[in-house]
DNA sequence: TCTTATTTGTTGCATAAGCAACAGTCGCTA
DNA sequence: TAGCGACTGTTGCTTATGCAACAAATAAGA
């Protein structure tokens, strides 16, 4: 009927779900194994460092990384006993906490990211094409959006 | 250099993982709330649908769901407790386990299967043209690093 | 046949992550 | 400006999962 998939859906569907099964785990893997580094973590630190002065709310980091608050939370407070962030203060704002990058942050970062952008090439970017790239880019980005249940109500 | 990423691939890249963030979490949302089961629980309970003899032996199940044996053996646990699989054992192989799909876990995949594949179409495929659906296919397919018989299931 | 290596599935342990509840803060409205 | 609702981040709790170790069984080799 009408909700029924059809095969190339199907097709789609299942090569989209075995290749980001295999993919994220060879990368992690990798990435644990050359930089003891999770892809969460590394995830947080690629997102501070990229972020203006370093630095993300808690909230906004945790839309970043798809994480829920208290998954960021946590995961800041591994990364901040490790030294490579920081909590500091929202002046504007004392509900706010920043996770700012530290040096040490920088620098780790500095060293993994190489490793897991040549892991990424090596499984990911090598082995499409230009016209696959582009394809696969056009395709998924519209089925990123947030769907959340934008508030109807209110007033 | 050779191994830098270039702007088509991260492009490419972010929204394949972005993608499969935003789909597979609102689909595992969907399915807890109307069914009350975890995708992984739902990935078993086809794969042994599926299966011939509605039967797997663990490790091959292992292998159609992407988990770890351990994991396996948990998730078959909390389904034997519930009465949708059993264990039954090998004749061929004394060492071997078969999880078995039960009448009553075939009556609960036929109620749920429908309330997934709704959802996998309207997050996924019916967002998708057909040309995009064939070229998602072709470019990730071949990303599986074990590259399986894609299970194909229509039901 | 006997010995050794490999496979199969389960368990102990550690850990990451989500949900719900909470306190503190903000801001809108009357 | 006072009150009430919404937001921000953290914590307690539960759960799912992977790794390493293990016992049982099989396969391979001498």
């Amino acid at each position: 009927m009408a909700s029924e998939l059809k095969a190339a859906e199907l097709r789609a569907w299942t090569a989209f779900l075995n290749a980001q099964a295999s993919l994220l785990r060879q990368l992690e893997a990798e990435l644990i194994e050359k930089e003891d580094m999770t892809l969460a973590e590394f995830d947080v630190l690629i997102q501070l460092g990229m972020a203006p002065d370093r630095r993300l709310r808690m909230t906004e980091l945790s839309d970043r990384v798809r994480l829920s608050h208290s998954g960021v939370t946590r995961l800041v407070d591994r990364l901040a006993h490790a030294g490579l962030v920081k909590r500091t203060r929202c002046d504007s704002d004392r509900r706010g906490t920043f996770a700012t990058l530290t040096g040490a942050g920088k620098a780790r970062l500095r060293r993994a990211q190489p490793v897991h952008l040549h892991g990424v090439r090596e499984h990911f970017g090598k082995r499409l094409s230009a016209a696959q790239l582009s394809a696969v880019a056009d395709a998924l980005e519209p089925l990123a959006r947030e769907s959340r249940p934008a508030s109807p109500s209110t007033h």
